[in-house]
DNA sequence: ATGGCCTTTGCAAACGTTTGTATCGCACGC
DNA sequence: GCGTGCGATACAAACGTTTGCAAAGGCCAT
């Protein structure tokens, strides 16, 4: 009975239409438990998001939840908090579920959790995050940070500021650490020094830019102008700067990194690099399912992709 | 050899102690989905969200996902994105992924999607949403809209606004027109009457509220306070008031709902109805739960749930 | 030595599918 | 009348657990 529901070649298309019919006169529902059980694929793709609240990782959730389902799989969801056991957890639960792919947003992945992913051994796609070491089956997509790092700088270097300040996010995440790479690329190529006292580590979240202002102003030649990690970051640091009586942007010109919706409705409204949000879930999506389907891994769409980001003026940089 | 990684009344300690090593060093991982199919319990729940764009929806799905980790439950995601066809389909990979409990938030429950959660015959709990009609396994916790609309009326009554308008959401949503109710009632309270001309629908997201402005503006006697149906409404309808050179609050003071993280860092930071997110995803687990276990529909944890907002004062609603 | 209790061990049914193989009936062309 | 090919029908194994029942073995009190 099962032919008639899915299979063409053995059955008539008249009696699979009549069985069809029958089938849902009964009120019939197929069991995805079952059929898993005996094909060994549950049509399941377990997502790791270190925290839904922040809404760029929303969107990035959104899209992978709407490409997998156009693809007839169902997501799994778990956020980590950033909390290494928390992460473990999902990686056991996920072998235990038998998902067919995992995807990983943002997180920085340490020998004990890439160990995990790795026995998993199904297709693990990272969004915005690297590996500590390579691996068999764990592949990447994310945006050039680099180069993403390097637009915004300049971009600040071309509206004639010098003194360039780069706010960090917490420990030493690749993404960051490109990110600054691009920076002091553009600083270079204008001929302007690096000064490590102009680089000030924050958090990734809003009070982390909060918290970077007086470290910045306490300079002995403050900056004029700030990159910031993430938009997060750039929106604490704005709302600092406004509390501590400053005019934005003339007194401290700011640029941040995701193009989070929010952007365009602060005041002045945010300057920033966008992240292709769409290209990163629908590719990392597309990626396990290429590699479900036995394509060649590292070639084609298995390949690991670096997507450009895009500058998006607007008022927080200067006119 | 089952009963010796869970089991304890039928087999010795110390057995079970040597077994589960045995297990452990083979590599043994347990497969739910044969569990599952013996068992008929999936130890996973369905949850649907309009959007996760939204960060009020995020920290909704966040604090759902981590109560029901907590208690050794799974997430399936879907987001509808408010598409009728959508919901519809959720509804069916609901039933043939046979999860044990629904939870839907902030959707208008259509008839038709009613039918299909009902049809599913497991525990479905609405998150600020209201069935059409009563049901035997549809249960619901929210917020209390109508005193939460009351709280913010108040609120700018006493600031001493006269000409209070409202920016609702689009269609006819059970929490908007509460919401309204308790503004209604504030009015009535204080002795103002109520004017159908300073009702504006919005659409519940940022373009509503900047669309709303010239509405308003536009009108013989025009407002001197607001209070949005919700945050993002509120964000947009400060935009545009800045960008049309009005001065915030003291032209127009701003009342919003929800308390999404970034009202403190609007400009000027927004007056809000904070919402109890954390007790709203905790409870519809925990409902879900009980249910589960066969507690006594609609009585202690599984009864129908309302929670009280909290006013909270910021900047926009003036000094 | 016998019976009773407790722990361990073993066996098999069941869950709801997919999938391979076998059988059957039937119409067709030779 | 006979092989051929095709669609329908039937049956059974397999997927990896849980769970009930039976049997076996050890120990103790009688």
């Amino acid at each position: 009975m099962s032919r008639a529901l899915r299979d063409s070649p053995r059955v008539h298309p008249e009696t699979k239409k009549r069985i069809q019919a029958i089938a849902e006169e009964m009120g019939y529902v197929p069991n995805t438990i079952a059929r898993s059980l005996v094909t060994g694929q549950t049509q399941t793709v377990g997502l790791v998001v270190t925290t839904m609240t922040d809404p760029f990782l929303g969107s990035i959730a959104q899209t992978v939840e709407s490409t997998a389902n156009d693809h007839g799989y169902t997501v799994i969801l778990t956020s980590s908090s950033n909390r290494p056991e928390r992460e473990i957890a999902a990686a056991e639960m996920f072998q235990t579920r038998r998902v067919d792919g995992v995807i990983v947003t943002s997180s920085r992945i340490g020998a004990l959790y890439q160990d995990r992913l790795e026995r998993l051994s199904v297709p693990v796609v990272l969004i915005n995050s690297l590996a500590e070491y390579k691996s068999r089956n764990i592949y990447s997509i994310g945006v050039d940070n680099q180069h993403g790092g390097y637009l915004a700088t300049e971009h600040l270097l071309q509206r004639g500021h010098r003194r360039i300040a780069y706010v960090a996010s917490p420990a030493d995440r690749s993404d960051d650490m490109q990110r600054m790479a691009g920076y002091r690329d553009a600083l270079t190529n204008a001929g302007v020094d690096f000064a490590p006292d102009l680089v000030v580590r924050g958090t990734g979240r809003i009070g982390g830019g909060e918290r970077a202002l007086p470290v910045l102003l306490s300079l002995a030649r403050p900056p004029t102008a700030v990159f910031c990690y993430n938009d997060m970051t750039a929106i604490g640091l704005m709302h600092a700067a406004r509390e501590a009586g400053l005019s934005l942007p003339d007194d401290l010109a700011i640029v941040g990194f995701d193009d989070i919706a929010f952007g365009q409705f602060t005041y002045p409204s945010l300057t920033t690099i966008a992240q292709p949000v769409a290209a990163l879930g629908q590719g990392a999506v597309e990626m396990v399912l290429a590699l479900l389907a036995d394509d060649a891994p590292g070639q084609g769409v298995a390949a690991n992709r670096l997507i450009p980001g895009r500058l998006v003026v607007r008022a927080s940089s200067g006119r």
